[in-house]
DNA sequence: AACTTTGTGTTATAATTTTACATGAAATTT
DNA sequence: AAATTTCATGTAAAATTATAACACAAAGTT
């Protein structure tokens, strides 16, 4: 059905930001370039997609071009990181406490995110405007130094936020991981608040995308024995898979 | 020179909002094509326009297609609040501490702003988002639950956060106004995170479009003696204006 | 049943963009 | 001051992407 395809398109690149034409190919083989052609054409002429060369691209997401740093980043690893998301995304269940961080895969998992009565933390900026779309969801945002880097708040006022609230789960991305060092990000409140969201919550899931194996940066927030599950994309090493599964971690 | 001219591109698109290869051409009769190009391309790198088949277009352009519910709001009266902003942002001097709203005009006070060394505190996520691009400006966000209509936090826990700060100023939209209820807003928390605010700064400027004038909200946050300076369009009752003047509050 | 409309695919053609290389001017180093 | 590097620019070929034109079939309409 044209209408269906047309709205999977829009949704599809409010999600992803950008595709190009080959990309969105992949996702419907069972049409023709030139029907996505027009399809994209239909969208453009009703304001919800603008078509760039190559393809096309979300209006939200020119009103992010805008932070360019951010967007940067935003840019890299994008495949691996959805793909975790939607790995992530499906691990939450209806009616739970939920912290997320503020990284950019904490970002691609929040719009992943079905829209259910779930109550979420997180510090991230662009993650609670994510989030805010979702009519049954709860959002509260932790308060602190906005960081310009990655639009995410941190800082030792946050941790006064944490002591009456208690969640079930965490999920958070790493910026590097070695087996030494364990997960490590670049700032230390960061890394303070991170480690505080460890304590307050029952468990946590880690997101990390392969490229982070073997980086280290200066602050280590958890270990291993930390997780309970780690959710990464399909190039992560065999052998380290093992030695988390030693360990009960659950890689998926 | 190369920089005075990919400022003229950006400003001719600005204005006229999209543009092609062609049309920039005749603008820029003595370079080629291709500089004109590498001009774009540095442009969309600065996240300053979107290069599209055939040319290009100002990202401030693209906003304007979207419909989204916030953006829906913001676009409402949209070119009198920016003048209100404007205006506002010319009171802003180096080196304050300084409360900002989390409301649409603060959005576009967001914007106006110079990038110069102050420190914002702000409960709007879109507001922090804007701040968070200029390299001076030291932005807080103040936490709490996220009010899904207008992208701003309030929580009682937000008021914690105000304990230990201190502002020189506060600039504050209010959604409603009359003489006999002050100002006033939709949310209680909300009025009473703006109440909080005002307590804790020397002095308070209010944005307020005329359009507001004569409404009102179920909860008054500020009287007209709260405020200092009153900033807002020219549309704005000279009889009002009147009674503000009376009580040594400056309108303009 | 004949006719239109609509959605789609195919191919050829056109337009646009990128790449690669060349040049000269300006800035920097020696 | 000569040599070298860097930078902005131009040119033209190559690659990519978009459009146009036509064909065809299915679903409505008259």
């Amino acid at each position: 059905m044209k209408k269906d395809r047309i709205e999977a398109i829009a949704e599809l690149l409010d999600k992803r930001g950008k595709l190009t034409l080959t990309q969105l190919d992949d996702f419907f083989p069972d049409v023709s370039q030139m029907t996505l052609r027009r399809d994209l054409l239909q969208l453009e002429q009703a304001g919800r997609i603008i078509r760039v060369r190559g393809g096309a691209m979300s209006v939200k997401e020119v009103q992010k071009v805008s932070s360019e740093p951010y967007a940067k980043k935003t840019a890299m690893h994008t495949d691996a990181k959805i793909k975790i998301a939607q790995k992530a995304a499906g691990l939450i269940e209806e009616n739970c406490s939920l912290f997320i961080d503020g990284g950019t895969t904490a970002m691609y998992l929040a719009k992943e995110m079905r829209d259910i009565d779930i109550h979420v933390f997180t510090n991230g900026l662009a993650v609670a405007i994510e989030l805010a779309q979702k009519k049954n969801l709860d959002v509260t945002m932790l308060g602190g130094q906005v960081m310009k880097d990655n639009l995410s708040t941190a800082s030792p006022v946050a941790r006064s936020y944490f002591e009456n609230t208690n969640f079930e789960l965490a999920i958070i991305s790493a910026s590097a991981f070695t087996p030494e060092n364990g997960f490590s990000c670049g700032s230390m409140i960061e890394a303070d608040l991170l480690k505080m969201a460890r304590k307050k919550s029952k468990s946590m899931y880690m997101m990390l995308d392969s490229s982070k194996i073997g980086k280290i940066m200066p602050h280590t927030f958890a270990r291993l024995d930390d997780i309970d599950v780690l959710i990464t994309d399909d190039d992560f090493p065999a052998d380290l898979k093992e030695s988390f599964a030693k360990r009960n971690i659950i890689v998926m």
